[in-house]
DNA sequence: CACTTGCGCAAGCATGTACTTGCATTATAA
DNA sequence: TTATAATGCAAGTACATGCTTGCGCAAGTG
């Protein structure tokens, strides 16, 4: 019970802890690491992990709440609305996109645990639920301005919010043959263009 | 080393403790079961699983390489580009990667388990390299009877296929809001007609 | 100085789990 | 009928792992 001990206090140890515990959950999953090799990770005592974070459970969420917490989710689309619809897009993905790859480690952790953790992957859900409605939110927008065709624009979010998350997911993991092709430039730049070119109304 | 003893062999037992052992990893993951939870699923003794495939990490290969073996891989292509390019791909997608999605769960184990067990990773990741560049000269043959334009085919085939995949994944694992948005037929229709009308030849 | 706070260290407990062994049982085939 | 193969059952081993307890040390703070 000692939960109470370290409250929400972004301490030195306290960040060690949970930054290997990132890694290794995302590495091996939840069940795939063990208290042990996470506290001698962060080069902190085991039960100094137990100490912090009262139990393994306690501390997958708070790594989970602070990866939440490290994500920004867009607000003023206006900015992106000014510009024409493929610039618009592609500032757009470039902005706030790459960040959200950056957290697509925890992002994957959550699905993969989805089944077990189900509060867990509640959180991650609401995120990404907000990041699409920003894009949608650009869709929308664009298509009132007459620079967009009508479409299905929640697919059309998924479509593109999946792409991105899973091309640096699959760089990330194995640097082969495959990922050669999808290196995050070419991806991008795909995606804006066949989005451009199927619906905007620019050209 | 009773490895030997049940070979290829596609015993009544054998595939029912496959199938069990199918569910169970990809619902919890490799670590996130026990043969024993296993066995008591597939209605055999924990024992005989034993005696069936060795071990657990015998039994994860097996399943893995039952899972493979059951995927067919497209091969004539031409029938798919004597249509139109929407028609075309419209037909490829309905008849072979609605295939590919029931076998989704295995592929996400794959990629799940993909830090500690490569040489699995790798017989997963052989199969989509192979159905990936079928997409791809499917591309290829579209353009060269120019029905298609110029684009990144390795990109525009993965975004093809991680779309189908992951909205068949998200549909199975949650069957809410945002799944409702994500049914198969609108998933579909919205990635053909987004590569239609981006790269289609014929409107 | 006294007191608290944070941490390390050693040891241990309880439990789950992969895997084994020996024996009894059934059914099939020679 | 006898032999063989496939399975169930009971019991146990070895080990990893989550978590606890008790102690001591060092540093900061009143």
């Amino acid at each position: 019970m000692s939960d109470q001990a370290h409250p929400g206090t972004e301490s030195e140890t306290n960040l060690r802890i949970i930054q290997a515990a990132l890694l290794a959950f995302t590495q091996n999953g939840y069940k795939g690491c063990s208290t042990r090799a996470i506290a001698e990770q962060a080069g902190v005592n085991e039960v100094t992990l137990f100490r912090h974070f009262g139990s393994k459970l306690g501390l997958l969420k708070a790594a989970v709440d602070y990866s939440v917490s490290q994500m920004r989710v867009p607000t003023d689309i206006d900015r992106y609305l000014a510009q024409s619809f493929r610039e618009g897009l592609s500032c757009l993905m470039r902005d706030y996109l790459v960040q959200l790859s950056n957290q697509s480690d925890i992002l994957m952790l959550g699905f993969a645990e989805s089944f077990s953790h189900p509060e867990i992957a509640d959180v991650l859900k609401q995120f990404i639920w907000k990041i699409r409605t920003a894009l949608m939110h650009y869709f929308e927008g664009q298509f009132e301005r007459n620079q967009m065709k009508e479409a299905d624009f929640p697919v059309l979010a998924h479509m593109v919010l999946i792409t991105i998350h899973s091309a640096q997911s699959v760089h990330r993991r194995s640097p082969d043959e495959i990922a050669k092709h999808l290196n995050y430039e070419r991806v991008m730049a795909t995606v804006v263009d066949t989005l451009s070119r199927a619906y905007g109304n620019e050209e």
